[in-house]
DNA sequence: GCTCAAAACTAATGATTATTAGTTTATTTT
DNA sequence: AAAATAAACTAATAATCATTAGTTTTGAGC
Protein backbone atom coordinates (compact mmCIF):
# COMPACT_ATOMS: atom_id res chain seq x y z
CA UNK A 1 0.00 0.00 0.00
CA UNK A 2 2.79 2.68 0.84
CA UNK A 3 3.91 3.62 -2.32
CA UNK A 4 7.47 5.26 -1.49
CA UNK A 5 9.35 6.15 -4.16
CA UNK A 6 12.54 4.21 -4.06
CA UNK A 7 14.58 7.35 -4.23
CA UNK A 8 13.04 8.80 -1.54
CA UNK A 9 13.54 5.55 0.25
CA UNK A 10 17.31 5.86 -0.08
CA UNK A 11 17.20 9.47 1.32
CA UNK A 12 15.63 8.44 4.27
CA UNK A 13 17.73 5.29 4.58
CA UNK A 14 21.25 7.72 3.88
CA UNK A 15 19.66 11.01 6.65
CA UNK A 16 19.45 8.46 9.28
CA UNK A 17 22.95 7.21 8.30
CA UNK A 18 24.14 10.25 8.31
CA UNK A 19 23.14 11.36 11.19
CA UNK A 20 24.21 8.26 13.34
CA UNK A 21 28.27 7.58 11.70
CA UNK A 22 28.14 11.27 9.49
CA UNK A 23 28.50 11.87 5.88
CA UNK A 24 32.26 10.11 5.22
CA UNK A 25 31.74 7.68 7.27
CA UNK A 26 28.85 6.44 5.90
CA UNK A 27 29.42 4.27 2.68
CA UNK A 28 27.09 3.27 -0.04
CA UNK A 29 26.95 -0.22 0.81
CA UNK A 30 25.74 1.22 4.22
CA UNK A 31 23.06 3.02 2.46
CA UNK A 32 22.51 -0.47 0.12
CA UNK A 33 22.49 -2.88 3.20
CA UNK A 34 19.43 -0.97 4.82
CA UNK A 35 17.24 -1.03 1.90
CA UNK A 36 18.38 -4.83 1.05
CA UNK A 37 19.90 -4.45 -1.97
CA UNK A 38 23.82 -4.02 -3.74
CA UNK A 39 25.41 -0.67 -3.27
CA UNK A 40 25.66 -0.37 -7.32
CA UNK A 41 22.26 -0.61 -7.86
CA UNK A 42 21.67 2.56 -5.45
CA UNK A 43 23.08 4.40 -8.89
CA UNK A 44 19.93 3.67 -11.01
CA UNK A 45 18.12 5.82 -8.83
CA UNK A 46 20.51 8.50 -7.63
CA UNK A 47 23.40 10.13 -9.28
CA UNK A 48 25.92 10.30 -6.51
CA UNK A 49 26.05 10.03 -2.74
CA UNK A 50 27.08 14.10 -2.61
CA UNK A 51 23.71 14.68 -4.55
CA UNK A 52 21.76 12.79 -1.69
CA UNK A 53 23.30 15.03 0.85
CA UNK A 54 22.70 18.19 -1.00
CA UNK A 55 19.33 17.26 -1.82
CA UNK A 56 18.59 16.31 2.36
CA UNK A 57 20.46 19.64 3.11
CA UNK A 58 18.61 22.00 0.43
CA UNK A 59 15.18 20.60 1.55
CA UNK A 60 15.77 21.87 5.18
CA UNK A 61 16.99 24.67 3.87
CA UNK A 62 13.87 25.59 1.60
CA UNK A 63 11.67 24.68 4.60
CA UNK A 64 13.13 27.02 6.48
CA UNK A 65 13.21 29.83 4.58
CA UNK A 66 9.68 29.23 3.64
CA UNK A 67 8.53 29.19 7.33
CA UNK A 68 10.47 32.63 7.93
CA UNK A 69 8.97 34.33 5.04
CA UNK A 70 5.27 33.04 6.15
CA UNK A 71 6.30 34.60 9.41
CA UNK A 72 7.66 37.79 7.87
CA UNK A 73 4.66 38.41 5.76
CA UNK A 74 2.42 38.03 8.52
CA UNK A 75 0.26 41.30 10.44
CA UNK A 76 1.61 38.80 14.07
CA UNK A 77 3.17 41.63 16.73
CA UNK A 78 6.72 41.31 17.38
CA UNK A 79 6.09 39.22 20.47
CA UNK A 80 4.23 36.65 18.26
CA UNK A 81 6.34 36.54 15.77
CA UNK A 82 9.16 34.80 17.98
CA UNK A 83 7.07 32.83 19.68
CA UNK A 84 5.93 31.28 15.85
CA UNK A 85 9.68 30.65 15.31
CA UNK A 86 9.71 28.67 18.19
CA UNK A 87 7.01 26.90 16.46
CA UNK A 88 8.34 26.71 13.20
CA UNK A 89 11.77 25.06 14.28
CA UNK A 90 9.60 22.32 16.83
CA UNK A 91 7.59 21.91 13.65
CA UNK A 92 10.82 21.13 11.54
CA UNK A 93 12.67 19.23 13.93
CA UNK A 94 9.20 17.08 14.26
CA UNK A 95 8.36 16.95 10.28
CA UNK A 96 12.25 16.12 9.33
CA UNK A 97 13.27 14.13 12.14
CA UNK A 98 16.63 12.88 10.19
CA UNK A 99 17.71 15.33 7.67
CA UNK A 100 17.50 18.29 9.96
CA UNK A 101 20.10 16.79 11.81
CA UNK A 102 22.30 17.60 9.45
CA UNK A 103 22.06 21.01 9.69
CA UNK A 104 24.42 20.99 13.02
CA UNK A 105 27.44 19.65 11.23
CA UNK A 106 27.04 17.79 8.25
CA UNK A 107 26.63 20.73 5.86
CA UNK A 108 30.38 21.14 5.64
CA UNK A 109 30.92 18.16 3.23
CA UNK A 110 28.62 20.03 1.13
CA UNK A 111 30.69 20.15 -2.51
CA UNK A 112 32.35 23.05 -2.78
CA UNK A 113 30.03 24.46 -5.78
CA UNK A 114 26.98 23.83 -4.12
CA UNK A 115 28.11 24.99 -0.38
CA UNK A 116 27.58 28.94 -1.37
CA UNK A 117 24.18 28.27 -1.89
CA UNK A 118 23.49 26.60 1.53
CA UNK A 119 25.84 29.49 3.03
CA UNK A 120 23.32 32.07 1.35
CA UNK A 121 20.80 30.33 2.46
CA UNK A 122 21.68 30.14 5.94
CA UNK A 123 22.85 33.75 6.08
CA UNK A 124 19.19 35.21 5.06
CA UNK A 125 17.70 33.19 7.29
CA UNK A 126 19.60 34.22 10.55
CA UNK A 127 19.53 38.07 9.31
CA UNK A 128 15.46 37.55 9.32
CA UNK A 129 15.84 36.18 12.76
CA UNK A 130 18.22 39.08 13.48
CA UNK A 131 15.84 41.39 12.21
CA UNK A 132 12.58 40.49 14.25
CA UNK A 133 15.13 40.36 17.33
CA UNK A 134 15.91 43.83 16.26
CA UNK A 135 12.32 45.17 16.15
CA UNK A 136 11.56 43.46 19.57
CA UNK A 137 14.80 45.93 21.42
CA UNK A 138 12.79 48.82 19.41
CA UNK A 139 9.58 48.27 20.90
CA UNK A 140 11.39 47.48 24.30
CA UNK A 141 10.38 44.16 24.31
CA UNK A 142 14.17 43.02 24.57
CA UNK A 143 16.51 45.43 26.89
CA UNK A 144 18.62 47.50 25.56
CA UNK A 145 21.53 45.98 27.38
CA UNK A 146 21.02 42.78 25.88
CA UNK A 147 23.79 41.74 22.81
CA UNK A 148 21.53 41.06 20.30
CA UNK A 149 24.28 38.48 18.42
CA UNK A 150 24.67 36.66 21.58
CA UNK A 151 20.91 36.44 22.17
CA UNK A 152 20.55 34.73 18.17
CA UNK A 153 23.14 32.91 18.89
CA UNK A 154 21.77 31.20 21.80
CA UNK A 155 18.53 30.74 20.80
CA UNK A 156 19.71 29.28 17.66
CA UNK A 157 21.89 27.05 19.36
CA UNK A 158 19.26 25.69 21.67
CA UNK A 159 16.93 24.87 18.26
CA UNK A 160 19.25 23.31 16.06
CA UNK A 161 20.13 20.76 18.29
CA UNK A 162 16.22 20.67 19.30
CA UNK A 163 16.09 17.15 16.73
CA UNK A 164 18.67 15.57 19.46
CA UNK A 165 16.57 16.25 22.61
CA UNK A 166 13.73 14.91 20.23
CA UNK A 167 15.12 11.88 19.78
CA UNK A 168 15.84 10.79 23.63
CA UNK A 169 12.15 12.37 24.49
CA UNK A 170 9.86 11.22 21.72
CA UNK A 171 6.66 11.13 24.04
CA UNK A 172 6.26 14.48 24.27
CA UNK A 173 4.26 16.37 22.33
CA UNK A 174 4.96 19.22 20.15
CA UNK A 175 2.49 21.57 21.89
CA UNK A 176 4.20 20.93 25.34
CA UNK A 177 7.96 20.73 24.03
CA UNK A 178 7.28 24.71 22.20
CA UNK A 179 5.57 25.94 25.23
CA UNK A 180 8.40 25.04 27.48
CA UNK A 181 11.14 26.22 25.04
CA UNK A 182 9.12 29.62 24.84
CA UNK A 183 9.07 30.08 28.41
CA UNK A 184 12.52 29.19 29.15
CA UNK A 185 14.31 30.90 25.96
CA UNK A 186 12.41 33.82 25.80
CA UNK A 187 10.81 34.62 29.42
CA UNK A 188 14.17 33.39 31.14
CA UNK A 189 14.79 30.13 33.68
CA UNK A 190 15.03 32.00 36.63
CA UNK A 191 12.09 32.81 38.01
CA UNK A 192 11.97 37.15 38.62
CA UNK A 193 12.14 38.38 41.69
CA UNK A 194 9.57 39.85 43.17
CA UNK B 1 61.50 30.36 22.90
CA UNK B 2 57.83 28.63 22.69
CA UNK B 3 59.50 24.66 23.58
CA UNK B 4 56.01 23.29 22.46
CA UNK B 5 56.38 19.53 22.12
CA UNK B 6 55.64 17.97 18.97
CA UNK B 7 53.24 15.72 20.17
CA UNK B 8 51.28 18.70 21.03
CA UNK B 9 51.88 20.76 18.17
CA UNK B 10 50.07 17.54 16.27
CA UNK B 11 47.27 17.48 18.61
CA UNK B 12 46.87 21.12 18.14
CA UNK B 13 47.05 20.79 14.47
CA UNK B 14 44.41 17.72 14.14
CA UNK B 15 42.16 19.30 16.64
CA UNK B 16 41.88 22.53 14.07
CA UNK B 17 41.58 20.18 11.16
CA UNK B 18 39.44 17.46 13.16
CA UNK B 19 36.81 21.15 13.69
CA UNK B 20 37.19 22.52 10.17
CA UNK B 21 36.44 19.02 8.18
CA UNK B 22 35.77 16.32 10.31
CA UNK B 23 37.61 13.89 11.87
CA UNK B 24 37.12 11.16 8.52
CA UNK B 25 37.62 14.08 6.09
CA UNK B 26 40.64 15.02 8.10
CA UNK B 27 43.58 12.70 6.54
CA UNK B 28 46.52 12.40 8.19
CA UNK B 29 48.57 13.99 5.16
CA UNK B 30 46.50 16.85 6.02
CA UNK B 31 47.65 16.67 9.39
CA UNK B 32 51.34 15.93 8.16
CA UNK B 33 50.86 19.27 5.91
CA UNK B 34 50.12 21.56 8.31
CA UNK B 35 53.52 20.63 10.56
CA UNK B 36 55.68 20.51 7.47
CA UNK B 37 56.47 17.07 7.55
CA UNK B 38 55.51 13.56 6.08
CA UNK B 39 52.29 11.76 7.01
CA UNK B 40 54.82 9.13 8.17
CA UNK B 41 57.07 11.01 10.74
CA UNK B 42 54.17 11.39 12.79
CA UNK B 43 54.10 7.83 13.75
CA UNK B 44 57.18 8.55 15.51
CA UNK B 45 55.19 10.64 18.17
CA UNK B 46 51.86 9.30 18.11
CA UNK B 47 50.96 5.95 18.05
CA UNK B 48 47.08 6.55 15.73
CA UNK B 49 44.74 8.77 14.48
CA UNK B 50 42.77 7.42 16.73
CA UNK B 51 44.71 8.32 19.85
CA UNK B 52 44.38 11.85 19.21
CA UNK B 53 41.13 12.03 18.97
CA UNK B 54 40.89 9.99 22.32
CA UNK B 55 43.05 12.06 23.60
CA UNK B 56 41.26 15.33 22.39
CA UNK B 57 38.00 14.45 23.69
CA UNK B 58 39.22 12.80 27.30
CA UNK B 59 41.14 15.94 27.84
CA UNK B 60 38.05 18.34 27.30
CA UNK B 61 35.81 15.55 29.31
CA UNK B 62 38.44 15.70 32.16
CA UNK B 63 38.23 19.81 32.26
CA UNK B 64 34.54 19.71 32.10
CA UNK B 65 34.12 17.09 35.51
CA UNK B 66 37.14 18.89 37.38
CA UNK B 67 35.51 22.13 36.98
CA UNK B 68 31.62 20.70 37.89
CA UNK B 69 33.54 19.18 40.88
CA UNK B 70 34.60 22.02 42.08
CA UNK B 71 31.81 23.96 41.35
CA UNK B 72 29.62 21.14 43.40
CA UNK B 73 32.23 21.23 46.47
CA UNK B 74 31.99 24.74 46.68
CA UNK B 75 29.69 26.52 49.26
CA UNK B 76 27.92 28.54 46.70
CA UNK B 77 24.26 28.97 46.81
CA UNK B 78 22.42 27.86 44.04
CA UNK B 79 21.49 31.23 42.41
CA UNK B 80 25.59 31.15 42.14
CA UNK B 81 26.32 27.49 41.06
CA UNK B 82 24.37 28.25 37.68
CA UNK B 83 26.54 31.07 37.11
CA UNK B 84 29.20 29.39 37.94
CA UNK B 85 28.40 27.13 35.55
CA UNK B 86 27.88 29.29 32.53
CA UNK B 87 31.81 30.84 33.63
CA UNK B 88 33.37 27.28 33.35
CA UNK B 89 32.22 26.64 29.77
CA UNK B 90 32.88 30.19 28.73
CA UNK B 91 36.37 29.91 30.31
CA UNK B 92 36.99 26.32 28.59
CA UNK B 93 35.94 27.48 25.44
CA UNK B 94 38.34 29.67 25.52
CA UNK B 95 41.05 27.60 26.82
CA UNK B 96 40.14 24.99 24.14
CA UNK B 97 39.57 26.82 21.54
CA UNK B 98 39.54 24.34 18.87
CA UNK B 99 38.89 20.47 20.40
CA UNK B 100 36.24 21.80 22.54
CA UNK B 101 34.18 21.91 18.50
CA UNK B 102 34.55 18.15 18.73
CA UNK B 103 32.04 17.26 21.61
CA UNK B 104 29.08 18.37 19.80
CA UNK B 105 29.70 16.13 16.79
CA UNK B 106 33.07 13.97 15.96
CA UNK B 107 32.81 12.09 19.40
CA UNK B 108 30.50 9.39 17.24
CA UNK B 109 34.39 8.28 15.98
CA UNK B 110 35.50 7.32 18.73
CA UNK B 111 36.38 3.91 18.99
CA UNK B 112 33.94 1.08 20.42
CA UNK B 113 36.44 0.46 23.31
CA UNK B 114 36.76 4.30 24.14
CA UNK B 115 33.05 5.40 23.56
CA UNK B 116 31.68 4.15 26.54
CA UNK B 117 34.47 5.59 28.99
CA UNK B 118 33.13 9.01 27.41
CA UNK B 119 29.73 8.57 27.70
CA UNK B 120 30.02 7.83 31.04
CA UNK B 121 31.88 11.15 32.01
CA UNK B 122 29.22 13.02 29.51
CA UNK B 123 26.36 12.30 31.98
CA UNK B 124 28.09 12.19 34.69
CA UNK B 125 28.55 15.65 33.71
CA UNK B 126 24.49 16.28 32.65
CA UNK B 127 23.31 14.68 36.16
CA UNK B 128 25.60 16.90 38.15
CA UNK B 129 24.11 19.81 36.24
CA UNK B 130 20.50 18.42 37.04
CA UNK B 131 21.46 18.16 40.12
CA UNK B 132 21.59 21.60 40.44
CA UNK B 133 18.64 22.35 38.77
CA UNK B 134 16.69 20.60 40.79
CA UNK B 135 18.44 22.44 43.74
CA UNK B 136 17.08 25.72 41.94
CA UNK B 137 13.75 24.38 41.76
CA UNK B 138 13.42 23.55 45.05
CA UNK B 139 14.30 26.75 46.32
CA UNK B 140 11.92 28.07 43.98
CA UNK B 141 14.23 29.88 42.01
CA UNK B 142 13.16 27.94 38.99
CA UNK B 143 9.09 27.98 38.65
CA UNK B 144 7.82 24.39 39.42
CA UNK B 145 6.17 24.02 35.59
CA UNK B 146 9.41 24.64 34.18
CA UNK B 147 10.16 21.13 32.75
CA UNK B 148 13.72 20.44 33.86
CA UNK B 149 14.91 18.19 30.70
CA UNK B 150 14.31 20.81 28.22
CA UNK B 151 15.78 23.55 30.55
CA UNK B 152 18.94 21.54 30.88
CA UNK B 153 18.85 20.52 27.14
CA UNK B 154 18.40 24.18 26.30
CA UNK B 155 21.22 25.24 28.45
CA UNK B 156 23.64 22.75 27.13
CA UNK B 157 22.85 23.54 23.58
CA UNK B 158 23.48 27.39 24.28
CA UNK B 159 26.81 26.32 25.91
CA UNK B 160 27.89 23.53 23.65
CA UNK B 161 27.79 25.54 20.78
CA UNK B 162 29.78 28.23 21.76
CA UNK B 163 32.78 27.65 20.46
CA UNK B 164 31.08 28.51 16.93
CA UNK B 165 30.01 31.85 18.02
CA UNK B 166 33.48 32.59 19.79
CA UNK B 167 35.00 31.93 16.65
CA UNK B 168 32.98 34.48 14.84
CA UNK B 169 33.17 37.26 17.63
CA UNK B 170 36.81 36.88 18.74
CA UNK B 171 36.87 40.10 19.75
CA UNK B 172 34.41 40.16 22.76
CA UNK B 173 36.00 39.03 25.85
CA UNK B 174 35.29 35.99 28.52
CA UNK B 175 34.02 38.70 31.06
CA UNK B 176 31.38 40.22 28.92
CA UNK B 177 30.25 37.35 26.97
CA UNK B 178 29.74 35.42 30.51
CA UNK B 179 27.62 38.21 31.45
CA UNK B 180 25.21 38.38 28.68
CA UNK B 181 25.25 34.85 28.51
CA UNK B 182 23.87 34.68 32.47
CA UNK B 183 21.61 37.24 31.18
CA UNK B 184 19.67 35.94 28.44
CA UNK B 185 20.08 32.17 29.07
CA UNK B 186 18.98 32.43 33.08
CA UNK B 187 16.84 35.84 33.24
CA UNK B 188 15.45 35.42 30.05
CA UNK B 189 15.16 37.40 26.85
CA UNK B 190 11.85 39.35 27.08
CA UNK B 191 12.10 41.88 29.55
CA UNK B 192 9.58 41.21 32.48
CA UNK B 193 6.31 43.11 32.18
CA UNK B 194 6.26 45.48 34.99
C1' DG C 1 84.56 14.46 14.55
C1' DC C 2 82.27 10.31 16.68
C1' DT C 3 78.24 8.16 18.93
C1' DC C 4 73.73 7.54 19.62
C1' DA C 5 69.07 8.52 19.67
C1' DA C 6 65.35 11.11 17.94
C1' DA C 7 62.92 12.28 14.08
C1' DA C 8 62.68 12.77 9.49
C1' DC C 9 62.18 10.35 4.82
C1' DT C 10 60.89 6.78 0.90
C1' DA C 11 58.35 3.05 -0.49
C1' DA C 12 55.09 -0.45 0.01
C1' DT C 13 50.85 -2.76 1.83
C1' DG C 14 46.28 -3.77 2.46
C1' DA C 15 41.92 -2.15 3.22
C1' DT C 16 38.02 0.67 2.00
C1' DT C 17 35.26 3.05 -1.11
C1' DA C 18 32.55 5.62 -4.76
C1' DT C 19 31.55 4.83 -9.15
C1' DT C 20 31.19 2.56 -13.92
C1' DA C 21 30.40 -1.12 -17.34
C1' DG C 22 28.13 -4.80 -18.72
C1' DT C 23 24.64 -8.32 -17.78
C1' DT C 24 20.57 -10.51 -15.97
C1' DT C 25 16.09 -10.42 -13.82
C1' DA C 26 11.43 -8.21 -12.94
C1' DT C 27 7.88 -5.52 -14.20
C1' DT C 28 5.07 -2.88 -17.12
C1' DT C 29 3.28 -1.73 -21.73
C1' DT C 30 1.65 -2.98 -26.01
C1' DA D 1 3.24 -13.36 -25.03
C1' DA D 2 6.49 -10.10 -27.06
C1' DA D 3 8.74 -5.92 -26.42
C1' DA D 4 10.46 -2.40 -23.76
C1' DT D 5 11.79 -0.38 -19.63
C1' DA D 6 13.24 -0.34 -14.87
C1' DA D 7 15.96 -2.06 -11.47
C1' DA D 8 18.62 -5.47 -9.71
C1' DC D 9 23.29 -8.01 -9.91
C1' DT D 10 28.55 -9.15 -10.67
C1' DA D 11 32.92 -7.59 -11.48
C1' DA D 12 36.32 -4.25 -12.13
C1' DT D 13 38.60 0.35 -11.57
C1' DA D 14 40.94 3.92 -9.65
C1' DA D 15 41.54 6.66 -5.88
C1' DT D 16 42.37 7.50 -1.04
C1' DC D 17 44.19 6.41 3.25
C1' DA D 18 46.16 4.69 7.74
C1' DT D 19 49.85 2.29 8.92
C1' DT D 20 54.45 -0.37 8.73
C1' DA D 21 59.27 -1.39 7.46
C1' DG D 22 63.44 0.03 6.50
C1' DT D 23 66.65 3.84 5.74
C1' DT D 24 68.75 8.35 6.08
C1' DT D 25 69.30 12.80 8.30
C1' DT D 26 69.86 15.81 12.26
C1' DG D 27 71.72 17.43 16.33
C1' DA D 28 73.29 17.12 21.20
C1' DG D 29 76.77 15.38 24.30
C1' DC D 30 81.27 13.59 24.50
Amino acid sequence: MTEVNKRTQIKNAAAKLFRKKGYRATSMQDIADALGIKAASLYNHIKSKQEILTELLMNIALAFTAGMDDIRNSSLDENSQLEELVNLHVNLTFKYKDSIALITGEWVHLDPEILPQYLEKRNNYEEAFMAILESCQKKKLISESTNLDIALFSILSSLHWLYNWHNKNPDLGKIELAAQLKKILLHGLISPKK
